[in-house]
DNA sequence: AGCACGATGCTCT
DNA sequence: GAGCATCGTGCTT
């Protein structure tokens, strides 16, 4: 039996949410098919004091996603041609989110190879590409099916099992944000 | 297998 | 006008 996360499981430390969204299930579906993958990768983002965050800066028309309720998707264009997923965390007024990086395919692998010519959905970008999702999602509500973008629950991961590092691409960032071990991977035997 | 680089356009200053 | 939570290619080892 099949369970989509909760609201509440987003109203948490955007930490705690970041590792347990890993082996939980994303679930897409598009033209009326139904894509899955296995989260592997995530990054945490957390508040305005956060100078990796988007929301360093205060709330802006882009950003303002984050600084709703949890729960809910934040995808953003970037670098001219890429969009990005995150999933809201926290209370509502405190900007804080996951970026998904990373799916292993589990249904409609066919759907997904095609998409991505043949390519890996390990990457940010890669997956919002496999999984059709673009800046009509944001503000989508992923904790129930009616927007077409949920996560489920999925196995859980130990501890052992994960790899902590520091978030790729903040190449601007002052430290110590720059190198905070919010990248949390599954391990890969 | 790894690194360097160009693409490309939106957002915010 | 600068910068960007990246990707794919092409070149080097």
């Amino acid at each position: 039996m099949v369970k989509i996360l909760p609201q509440s499981f987003y109203s948490r430390p955007t930490l705690s949410v970041a590792r347990e969204l890993l082996g939980s299930r994303l679930v897409r579906i598009l033209d009326g098919v139904r894509l899955a993958g296995i989260i592997t990768e995530a990054e945490a983002y957390v508040g305005q004091d956060d100078l990796g965050c988007h929301a360093k800066a205060g709330r802006t028309k882009r950003n303002a996603v984050m600084f709703g309720p949890p729960g809910y998707a934040y995808v953003y264009f970037t670098y001219g041609q890429h969009w990005m997923l995150n999933a809201v965390t926290e209370n509502e007024g405190f900007p804080a989110a996951v970026l998904i990086r990373a799916i292993d395919p589990v249904e409609g692998a066919d759907v997904i190879s095609l998409r991505r010519h043949g390519r890996d959905t390990i990457g940010p970008a890669k997956l919002t590409m496999a999984l059709g999702i673009n800046g009509g999602l944001n503000g989508a509500g992923l904790f129930g099916p009616g927007s077409g973008i949920w996560i489920e629950e999925g196995f859980a991961v130990s501890a052992g099992d994960i790899i902590t590092s520091p978030r790729v691409g903040l190449y601007t960032v002052p430290e110590p944000w720059k190198s905070m071990p919010w990248r949390f991977q599954i391990l890969r035997r």
